[in-house]
DNA sequence: TTGACAGATGGGCGCGCTCCCACGAGTCTT
DNA sequence: AAGACTCGTGGGAGCGCGCCCATCTGTCAA
């Protein structure tokens, strides 16, 4: 409203009495331009108050400095915003440093993640970051072909072939269980991840492998898949406890799953730790609030969420080549084991 | 990877055997294309997969069809996170309505506060939403005076020009101590959030009402200042003891807040809520779990989320006038009280 | 002195799109 | 039958920028 519309990078080449390209290099950085020009664009600048348009960049040079951030809504309610808040943290740090913008994605259903390929064929974003991806999920593919550079927080199965940073979901998840015998439980139960994300499959993974390692057989009958929410595992820790009344520990796959079993446990009168040991995943802020304090497994979200951040720039502003990381994990004791 | 790069307009066009006016008219939804035109430039869309450049749209039209949505870092941690994903959650529902982008700024300090306009005057957006403005800020001043439609979640201060949403907090505050003093509490002291915030200052207001509509005297010796946090009401609860040994309630500003006062009140062995009624704000997930389940005022944030949104919308799309809405805000007793 | 060369500079062009306006064909009115 | 109008249509211009390339200036060696 001040009548006067914004400066163009004409207006400054006039003001400082210099060609358009001048100024183009003075604010790209180009070392192609002498103390004196530079010194008379710098002051114009500042004078006009000018800003180079975004828009106008992007379109000749194809770039935006945004990438997107696709979350699934389903998995971004019930509680498990904490993991979400983390790595939305870690990947805005990330980003601004490197004066990337971060285009936030929330998606409700299929049909929307459909539609989302073709907002991101739009060209607003050069890259993506994607969580929470089922193996079966055909947006990475869709992305890849479209070749728009993608980073997965996890990966679809063991055969990634896409960039991805990764919890080290079995260790972890090895760990806990080693814990709990090593505190003398033998009927240790799990309520595991969805099994048709690789996440819920290697921290069930984990489960077995320490059993093994300590040569105690897992039983089938102690396993009882989850969805990651409170209300799956207050129901998983029913069905199990239904079928193992004698079960003396369990592993839950995420921390809010293991405070839906510390709630079932409680129901039926189970004393945690003492009847009954549990272990979460995760370490969320729940962690510490529960009734007891919840042995979980810490995994670093915000520095995963940075990693991923740092790597998707590393490929959208340098070609670097794909990248698979996987984070370590530690088990963090407290009063529920 | 393809070999061929992305279709523009010019390919449709001569695909579709017409002028690049044609296709954009379709693609725009204008009606000035006869029927046979518009099956053809639909036809040719269709094979070639054509989808616009945003980009290059936006260069002329000068639109973004992004917002951006600002959240001080420093209030997204501490476990406030249950607010910011639900307004998050509520942003982005209204925002998919209007296929407009949500630009997420997660800004640290005021250095990168600062930043934000000027990356902000690179009109990457459209508009701007902002949260937990204190009464003193400047940046809702500097957009303004860019000329950049911004809407608040919150308002400066009682007389702010900005368009806003806010929720009633002096009427839920109100309710809760009207609820208290129903209850037969007599010295009902209040954590309050900080006093440069009007939401700090509303939900104290509130307080004060509610005592005089009772004509019960509201003594500044039960008032002591917190911050939102859960660290800073457990240090306000003990400030409060110290003064006043005999309170028999607390009204906390904040969910947050009151797990903080709750956990000072259980050190000390007071019973809540024989001993001590406490009452929140908010109503988050966090309530349903403390121990005991704890009674807040619901804000429906969310909602507010959703409506900022659309307020946005209806400015930087159809030019609507400045907006300020107050949502309604509603007692939940639960066990604390 | 002259040619070769490096450094500095700026104009033209095009990125893909929307919008203005001119134009042609058909319809209606007098 | 001719003007007035409506409807469809398409080419040109321009949004603000980066980059190619031609041009200009000054320096140095022969």
């Amino acid at each position: 409203m001040t009548g006067n519309r914004r400066p163009t990078i004409k207006t400054v080449a006039a003001r400082a009495g210099v060609g358009r390209t001048t100024v183009s290099r003075v604010v790209n950085g180009s070392d192609l331009v002498s103390a004196d020009a530079r010194a008379r664009v710098l002051a114009a600048i500042k004078e006009l108050n000018y800003v180079p348009n975004s828009v106008a960049r992007g379109l000749v040079t194809n770039r935006t400095n945004a990438v997107a951030l696709v979350i699934p809504e389903s998995e971004s309610r019930l509680g498990s915003e904490p993991f979400f808040a983390a790595l939305i943290r870690g990947v805005s740090g990330a980003l601004a440093e490197s004066r990337t913008q971060l285009q936030l994605m929330l998606v409700r259903d299929q049909a929307e993640r459909d539609q989302l390929t073709e907002s991101v064929a739009t060209r607003r974003v050069d890259g993506v970051l994607l969580v929470s991806v089922r193996s079966e999920d055909r947006l990475p593919g869709m992305l890849q072909e479209m070749g728009l550079p993608t980073v997965l927080a996890g990966r679809r199965d063991a055969g990634e072939r896409l960039s991805y940073v990764n919890s080290d979901n079995a260790g972890g998840a090895t760990a806990a269980v080693r814990h709990l015998l090593g505190g003398g439980r033998r009927r240790i139960a799990t309520v595991s991840g969805p099994l048709d994300m690789d996440v819920g499959r290697s921290r069930l993974a984990g489960w077995r492998t320490a059993h093994e390692e300590a040569g105690v057989p897992a039983e089938e009958l102690l396993l009882e898949a989850g969805d990651f929410t409170e209300e799956g595992g207050r129901r998983a820790m029913r069905l199990l406890l239904e079928r193992a009344p004698d079960l003396d520990a369990v592993f839950a796959a995420s921390d809010l799953m293991a405070v839906g079993a510390l709630a079932e446990l409680r129901r039926q009168g189970r004393q945690v730790p003492g009847d009954v040991a549990v272990v979460g995943f995760e370490d969320s802020v729940l962690a510490r609030h529960t009734d007891p304090p919840l042995t979980t497994v810490r995994q670093p979200v915000e520095e995963l969420g940075r990693t991923m951040a740092r790597i998707l720039t590393d490929i959208t502003q340098h070609g670097a080549p794909r990248q698979q990381l996987t984070l370590p994990t530690e088990l963090v004791v407290r009063e529920s084991t």
